[in-house]
DNA sequence: CGGTCTCTTGACGGAGTTCAAAGCTAGTGG
DNA sequence: CCACTAGCTTTGAACTCCGTCAAGAGACCG
């Protein structure tokens, strides 16, 4: 699990072994349940999840009562609510643990000594938010650019084996239209 | 001009004075006149924009030849077009100033020198994208979230100084409908 | 002042939602 | 290992938001 991080690390940053070692201090491995939920509506996000193995989603309720996915992480991905955690401040989001998840934790505070100790990872971290922002910014096109039917049929090119691990309603909802509609534009390109 | 940038970094990092005075090296200073292009379709992004003065705008022209904006940034934001600046591919965006605009200009290799000499600088980058990140979801957020009117309302609400230095079809191209759309909104929202 | 941008108005159409109900699937306990 | 149930997916009809088109009214700039 541990060395699994580290490969990630590595494709950022020279970071030795000692080194580390002493940086998994900061961390805390959890394993969650199907549907458990690491942060919820109101509560301040204390902490930034690397998903090791599973699938992590952040959605928050709409006025009309039902969930919108905004995000999906996978492994070797981060999520958080950014936000609400570099901020302290409630969140309106929850994340949920699609599957069975492992994720490895840092909460806030020990993140804050994690890079006051280790300059390197403020590097790290740069890229990842950078690399982070740009997908954002995509994602913001792709929202402006498609209609929700050409939004499904992108996805399902882009992303066939992503579509194998999470439900449809899921999809539909990080997609942002209906399960009703998804199953008519499903009906209509074969299948 | 310079003191600016100066008082701006000075919010998320200590830099000394003549720490700064080499950082200011790796910039140039560049004044655009209204409606000029600092990147076009088909480039690769190749400087990364801190405005001073003015607004610069982030658009892409869609299947039906329209011009979509994406994003605006105003005075103490950055503005390049992350993913080909970062990669190095070629864009499908442009970015223009809305009115006369005064920039600090930072080329990518420049960039990669000056955090390498300066690695306060991380920090400070690491920062800046964590925030624009965390604004990126919101937007994302937003655009889930409301109706296209109540994206308007919400806007004019959060921003009615900006709502006055930019042309309503810029508004309207911003928030994702027609000017025709708009002008229907405001007519029902009283005067 | 003349011409080109910008903003407004109104009629019509279509993508996508809502609601209700029925069929299907998968997980759970017995 | 089967049966039952809760959750997921499909269907169809009515409705709504918002885009498109076309045309006119202002407004800004040389």
């Amino acid at each position: 699990m541990l060395e699994q991080f580290k490969k990630h690390l590595d494709k950022f940053v020279k970071i030795s072994d000692d080194e580390f070692v002493d940086i998994t201090q900061y961390f805390e491995l959890q394993r969650l349940k199907k549907k458990e939920n690491v942060l919820t509506e109101g509560q301040i996000c204390k902490a930034n999840y690397f998903v090791l193995d599973g699938i992590l989603r952040k959605f928050f309720i709409n006025e009309k009562g039902g969930q919108q996915t905004t995000e999906f992480a996978i492994e070797n991905w981060w999520m958080t609510e950014t936000f609400s955690y570099i901020n302290q401040t409630a969140t309106a989001f929850y994340i949920q643990a699609v599957h069975p998840t492992e994720v490895l934790v840092i909460r806030k505070q020990a993140y804050d000594e994690l890079l006051e100790k280790h300059p390197a990872l403020e590097k790290y971290f740069r890229m990842v938010y950078q690399k982070a922002y740009a997908a954002a910014q995509m994602r913001i096109k792709f929202l402006y650019e498609y209609s929700r039917e050409e939004l499904y049929l992108h996805f399902l090119k882009d992303q066939p084996a992503f579509l194998q691990r999470v439900p449809q309603y899921l999809v539909a909802s990080y997609l942002g239209f209906t399960p009703e509609y998804l199953s008519e534009i499903r009906k209509k390109n074969l299948s």
